[in-house]
DNA sequence: CTGTAAATGAGATTAGCTTATCATTATCAA
DNA sequence: TTGATAATGATAAGCTAATCTCATTTACAG
């Protein structure tokens, strides 16, 4: 499944995909949100770099960058899934009623995991707060 | 929307519903539920006491009872609906990522909405812990 | 008991998101 | 420059959850 490679001492890398301005203007776009952004958000986005950029592409660009570590998924009840840079650390969402955007939202009450019955073992979390954003709520 | 009403002594009572043992087996499953269920794991309850019980009729069921206010939707990102009664309090909830089963989880930390960027308004908030139930951890 | 209309159940249908197909285009090693 | 082949884009197809259709059954007021 297309992965880039940055190796390039050995020939045992595998090579498996090459450089195309569709998947430079999703990672660009991605590389510069502030939010996690959904498929649909990027094809309108990325459309405006790349002219006629398709969704399936949207969509195998960022199954690739899942797949290589780069993204993350951020999932949301009731919502597509939205993607992020993974360097960003451990943080939460905020998802607003009415304009639908995601938001992240910096820190973690991480004794979370102590809400949780006895004998059961918790390996992750998700807090999703909701409301309105800043924009939304003036 | 088939809404029951208990109240018996006004002509304008609007009774739009009929007492039938679908439903009742139906609302028996949720009362002694320890956790919120799934229509397809209402299903399967309650056609253990009805036969030929469809799925129709409990989504049917589910959407009065949720009507009425005496359940409520559970959303867990890439998960159906689950539902339970509404009269168990705030709390949060736990996602088995082995038996797929959710759970309670009492008490909350509610100093959640402070992690919000200023201007942002929090209207409500979830919590979703993931990992192994006592079951599947043994 | 009876008639009427709500409720049921089987299956078709919709809706939203994601993946697969395939002819065409474009990348890139040689 | 060129050839093989990966990538693209349009769209069909798939999936899952939930709703709708409609002939039949059933509740229940009178």
């Amino acid at each position: 499944m297309a992965k880039h490679t940055e190796l390039g001492m050995d020939k045992l890398v595998i090579r498996a995909s090459r450089k195309t301005k569709q998947r430079d203007a999703v990672r660009a776009i991605l590389e510069g949100a502030q939010r996690p952004l959904s498929v649909d958000e990027l094809l309108k986005a990325a459309s405006r770099r790349v002219k006629g950029l398709g969704v399936a592409t949207v969509y195998r660009a960022v199954g690739a960058l899942v797949a290589e570590g780069w993204i993350e998924t951020v999932e949301i009840p009731g919502e597509p899934a939205r993607y992020e840079r993974a360097d960003k650390g451990h943080h939460h969402h905020f998802q607003c009623e009415k304009c639908d955007r995601a938001f992240d939202v910096a820190g973690c009450l991480d004794n979370l995991r102590k809400l949780a019955p006895p004998r059961f073992r918790v390996k992750q979390h998700s807090v999703t707060l909701y409301g309105l954003c800043a924009a939304c709520a003036s």
